[in-house]
DNA sequence: AATAATACGGAATATCGATTCCGTTTGTCA
DNA sequence: TGACAAACGGAATCGATATTCCGTATTATT
């Protein structure tokens, strides 16, 4: 049918093409459907967000006030409207992540900048999902993030540990998997509003460089 | 149909109720059923823990050596069966944990303990999907779970916090989280078999009492 | 051993939600 | 403004599973 669709066994390169595809091909868009498929993203994002990717099309269609045919159009499978609105999310983290970068306290920025996506993400079911690659099998959209947050992440660790503020034995790795258990652990902690602050409190201080 | 169905809103009791509705009907069970409700319950909870809720009926009364009905005929629910799977696993860490709290050093038990859970519920995706309450909607087994894993939890923290060996500053449901969080960032990890180790000392660390 | 009471297996049914299809509507362009 | 292409909406289709039902087989009872 539709030629973009080589379905790459590895998603290494997927989240660029993907954007590259939607970007290229909303030129070309009459105007209503440019405004439409804005509009379905936006209603995606929260919907995934406040539930998860278990909410139906059809949710997402009417919230967005089209039909489901208009999703299905613009986005092919549920899969790939999911990918699209966690890619707009991952390159928010990113961009984040890289303007720490330059930060005179590399420690600082460090633990700023996992509290801030750690706090702001705690509200959101989609990220999480994306992050802990649970429910459907998005192994493109996980591995997208993987590596595009993981090299931020591997910078912004690394001159924290050589400015001392952070412990050495650790890597990128850890952080990543620390942050989508906390991101979890506070969901799971819902209610007790003083939690979050709590766990987030024990993860950094995990971190630090120890005393001994 | 049956009697012992109060679906009580409130999960409180239901984890008693259950077990006693199990074990004692079990005895009024021609000697085959008998047979065959352990059978379920075995081929459940390896399908369960190694592949989550998502497991087909059918596939776990094949693996117990049964048609479906039977497995209907036992648990009137998908859920109630996974309910009654998580049962015993909660029972062994509730026991696993009062094991530990006449230990010499409190200190120790507590890590010893939050150790030995997450090591043995880090292959577990049933375990994990109880603690974190996520896909199906068991509100009852989430809560089972929480009150009796949270007063033996509470008990171990109070006297390794009292020992001076834990941060004052953080409660039960703090260590719960974590330790879901905990479990959920080490699944996320998978592969790197390196890696559970040092989330877990950096989760200990940051619970140990802080120098400062 | 015969009968009744229990359990069993698994085909048939019910449900739920993603995805397809096509007749209708709207935007664009001459 | 008229004609054509591009989009639209949403009913109908498809697929996957949980759950029901009932004729058969097994255990218990006499």
């Amino acid at each position: 049918m539709n030629e973009n669709h080589t379905n790459t066994p590895m998603g290494s390169s997927l989240s660029q093409n993907a954007s590259t595809f939607d970007t290229e091909r909303a030129k070309s868009l009459r105007v209503d459907a440019q405004r439409n498929r804005v509009r379905i993203l936006d209603a995606a994002l929260s919907f995934f967000a406040a539930e998860g990717l278990s909410v139906r099309i059809e949710e997402i269609a009417h919230h967005a006030g089209v039909g489901i045919g208009t999703v299905y159009r613009n986005f092919p499978t549920k899969e790939l409207l999911f990918e699209a609105v966690i890619q707009r999310y991952q390159q928010k983290l990113v961009e984040d992540a890289e303007s720490l970068i330059d930060h005179d306290d590399p420690g600082e920025a460090f633990f700023h900048y996992i509290t801030r996506v750690i706090e702001g993400g705690a509200a959101n079911k989609a990220l999480k999902a994306a992050l802990s690659g649970s429910e459907i099998d998005m192994k493109a959209v996980a591995s997208g993030i993987s590596n595009n947050l993981r090299d931020v992440l591997a910078k912004l660790l690394a001159r924290a540990q050589q400015s001392g503020s952070v412990r050495a034995d650790i890597g990128a790795d850890h952080i990543k998997a620390l942050m989508v258990g906390t991101l979890l652990a506070i969901e799971h902690s819902a209610g007790e509003a003083s939690l979050p602050t709590g766990i987030i409190s024990v993860i950094c201080d995990g971190l630090r460089t120890q005393p001994s």
